[in-house]
RNA sequence: GCGUCGGUGGUAGAGUGGUCAAUUACAACAGACUGUAAAUCUGUCGCCUUAGGGCUACGAAGGUUCGAAUCCUUCCCGACGCA
C-alpha cells in the first residue's frame, strides 16, 4: 500500500514557485498550502510577495492570512494547521501541494518534527533577554547539561527557548520526529546568480511601485509596533530599494544553506521553465 | 604658485615609533538552526604553508632608528583656503 503523495515546491525567493505551484494545481486538481512564515499574517502582502487573487487562477490557497500581525505565529502552530489542512484536502479528493520558501516550516511538515508542548512564556522571555548570552548559557548548563553541549552558546533566541522548555519540563527533550503518512516529492527551484539578481531587482522595484511604504503605514496605523515590524524582516524595517535588494539576495543565500542539506530535493533551473 | 589637511586591506574608516597582517563596520565566502526562522546566531576573510611559521603589505622613492602604517625629505594624487 503506497502512501498518498504530496508535492512540495520550494526554493529561493523570486524563482517563480507560486506560478509553478498554480499550474501544477490546475493540472492535478490540487490545492496549495503556503509554507511561508510571513504570509500567514494578514496585511503583509506586498513586502512578502504574497500571491494575489488573479494569480491564484481559482486555485484554493491555504495558510495565507491566518494570523494577526500583532500577535505571534510559530512553526508549531503552522505545523498543526498544515497537517489539518492536508487531511481536509485529501478528504475532498484533491491533491495537496505545499509551496513556499521557509525551510523550517517545510521540514516541520515533511519531517514530522515533534515540538515540545511548551507554550511561549512572554514574561520569562522578557526577563531572560535582559541578561547576556554568557549568563544565560551558564544558567542553562545547570538545568540541562546534555542539551548544553550542543546548543548555540551565543544565540540568545535559542538559549531563551531552551531555558523556557527546561523550566517547564525539567530538561529539553531530545529531537524527535513523527513522520506523517505521506510521500513527499520535493521540487527545488533555483536560478543562476545573475538571473536571480535580475529577478530580485525587478521584484523589489515593483514592490515599491505597488506601495510597500503605504502597506507599512497601514500596519502601523493598525497598531503594529516598530519592534514587531522589524521582526517581519528588512522589507518592513525602513526599507529602501537598495537595501531590500541586497538583503533579499543575502536571504536567498541563507535559504540555500538550509535546503542544501536535504538530499531528497530534486532541483530544477527555474529559468528553463 | 603658496598654504593647510589628507592618501591604510574589496569598500568605508580606526591606528600616529615596538604587543600591527593592522580595531571596527559593510561587502564576500562557508556554516548552524527542533514553538520568534526573510528571525536569530557562528566561523573564515593579504599570499604561501608539512599550521610551527614563512613572505609581501598602510600612495611612490629615499632617509632616521635596534625597530616605521606611524618620524624626516622629495615626488605623485585628492580636498579645501589664499592667490
Amino acid at each position: 500500500m503506497s502512501k498518498p503523495k504530496i508535492i512540495v515546491i520550494l526554493g529561493q525567493t523570486a524563482t517563480g514557485k507560486s506560478t509553478l505551484a498554480v499550474s501544477i494545481a490546475k493540472k492535478l486538481k490540487g490545492e496549495i498550502i503556503s509554507a511561508d512564515s510571513r504570509q500567514v499574517y494578514k496585511g503583509l502582502n506586498i513586502g512578502t510577495g504574497k500571491i494575489d487573487k488573479k494569480e491564484m487562477r481559482g486555485v484554493l490557497h491555504h495558510l495565507l492570512d491566518v494570523a494577526n500581525p500583532k500577535s505571534k505565529f510559530s512553526v508549531a502552530e503552522y505545523q498543526k494547521q498544515a497537517i489539518y489542512v492536508i487531511a481536509e484536502i485529501q478528504k475532498r479528493g484533491k491533491f495537496p501541494i505545499i509551496c513556499g520558501g521557509t525551510g523550517f516550516y517545510i521540514d516541520a511538515i515533511t519531517k514530522g518534527i515533534v515540538f515540545p508542548e511548551v507554550p511561549p512564556n512572554i514574561k520569562l522571555r522578557k526577563e531572560l533577554y535582559s541578561k547576556s548570552a554568557i549568563a544565560l548559557f551558564e544558567y542553562f548548563k545547570k538545568m540541562d547539561p546534555e542539551r548544553a553541549k550542543n546548543i548555540d552558546t551565543k544565540n540568545k533566541v535559542r538559549l531563551v527557548r531552551a531555558i523556557e522548555i527546561a523550566k517547564y519540563l525539567g530538561e529539553v527533550p531530545r529531537p524527535k520526529a513523527n513522520p506523517l503518512p505521506y510521500q513527499f516529492i520535493k521540487i527545488g527551484l533555483y536560478l543562476p546568480p545573475d538571473k536571480l539578481k535580475n529577478k530580485v531587482e525587478q521584484r523589489v522595484k515593483k514592490m515599491f511601485k505597488d506601495g510597500l511604504l503605504k502597506e507599512i503605514e497601514k500596519l502601523k496605523r493598525a497598531g503594529v509596533s516598530d519592534k514587531r515590524l522589524k521582526e517581519f524582516g528588512f522589507e518592513y524595517n525602513n526599507p529602501t530599494p537598495e537595501k531590500v535588494i541586497k538583503e533579499t539576495l543575502k536571504y536567498a543565500k541563507r535559504q540555500m544553506t538550509w535546503f542544501k542539506r536535504d538530499k531528497e530535493i530534486k532541483w530544477f533551473d527555474a529559468s528553463a521553465l
